[in-house]
DNA sequence: GCAAATTAATGATTTATTCAAG
DNA sequence: CTTGAATAAATCATTAATTTGC
């Protein structure tokens, strides 16, 4: 419990409070970063609910940060450093094959480059998260050594967030998650003020989702014909 | 601690204690199928968190679930149904150009097959969410019509959770949220006694959660060493 | 008829792509 | 061009159907 007043809660919304920017997307920090390649580089790929929540309040003391932001920047970080070695692979093999005559898949695997700047040294592989090494090759070859069965994979938590009540001095930022749910359309800004909405006026325009205005209306519908005559 | 209750308020709970068998996952009862179907027939495509909440609020009454399940179950719905239509666009293709001496693409545009099962009948199609027809063409033409200007998108709820505090007759269960991340982990494991678990004998199976054991010890140990002497 | 063995569905995760802000 | 954010596709894993042998 320590003094965490200043926890802008809600950093865009102060933000655009105070007339700053509102943000509309997380602009890390170089201490944030720092530390983030640091937790990478450890070895961590797919921080836990838990993980997250800790790294996101150390790296709340640099700066505005969400739960989300730390859960996004892994996996983009990690699929971009995938991707990077991919293209390495890429380019060595071809390199490869248009110098050399081909030793068909000679004993010592060249194509095996793992590890463009991470790999462990020798052995020392023992990170609480799951680390293949991975080959990577450029185009074909899929592993799927996952199948081990699964450390158990870290999941939601079920809808748990109700537990605590009245501490709002930390308001677990609980993050993000899933890809594509999301909020009430353009109040969203403000987020946290906890949530909100109070009005979502409509977030209909791109992809999906009905216009809360009508689609409630739909939506409740459907449940008042069904929920009435159902159970049979 | 607790003095073990049971308050089986959650179904796995209540189930594990009935002696049945503990689902480690969601096994949806024909009443919340039907219902979902119905709601994805409506148009609903990627509900939104207020729509999931209110959904998952309504389906509770026939059996326990969660905001996750219904977002992976739109999910896997949506992208089930798309892979069944390919497949038959596929089939229709195929047998078409085994069949006939293809007209060179007559001026019937016979690619646009769309609507396998749930086409509109003729020009009805005003579904509130996107209806395109998508014909979906067996390998190629990528669709993206989102380019429009997004709205923004409807993005996590941020870190809303906290909003009800002590009430806890309903503990609107926030809704999961998010591929992989997960949230809130600790003091989650309880959640709202809906599910989980007074033991974490049951749903532990997959769950989430590394028991911060090692991991931990890494992650902290980082912290420490950047935490205190970084800042520069 | 029932239980072990298979197969088919489908819930849950992870990875790859894509979009757009800075 | 970099990269945070969002979505879709691919995969994995568990449960319900279904089949098979007794």
């Amino acid at each position: 419990m320590e003094a965490d007043h200043n926890v802008d809660i809600g950093g865009a919304a102060a933000a655009a409070a105070e007339g700053a920017p509102v943000t509309s997307r997380w602009n890390p920090t170089k201490e944030q970063i720092s530390m983030l390649e640091g937790l990478y580089m450890q070895g961590i790929r797919t921080p836990s609910a838990e993980q997250i929540q800790q790294i996101t309040s150390r790296l709340k003391a640099y700066g505005h940060i969400e739960g989300k932001n730390v859960f996004y920047w892994f996996q983009n970080h990690k699929a971009r450093q995938r991707q990077k070695q991919k293209q390495e692979s890429m380019a060595y093999i071809n390199r490869y094959f248009h110098r050399t005559p081909q030793p068909i898949f000679a004993p010592n695997c060249p194509n095996v480059i793992c590890s463009p700047y991470y790999l462990p040294q020798s052995d020392i592989g023992f990170y609480p998260q799951y680390h293949h090494p991975k080959v990577l090759l450029p185009g074909g070859i899929r592993r799927r050594p996952r199948t081990e069965k699964q450390e158990k994979s870290r999941a939601f938590d079920d809808d748990a967030p109700v537990h605590m009540a009245g501490n709002s001095q930390e308001t677990l930022p609980l993050f993000p998650l899933h890809p594509t749910g999301n909020l009430h359309g353009e109040t969203g800004k403000s987020s946290i003020g906890s949530s909100s909405a109070m009005n979502s006026t409509n977030t209909r325009s791109f992809s999906d989702q009905v216009e809360e205005g009508s689609g409630d209306q739909l939506f409740f519908d459907f449940f008042s014909g069904e929920g009435s005559s159902e159970s049979g």
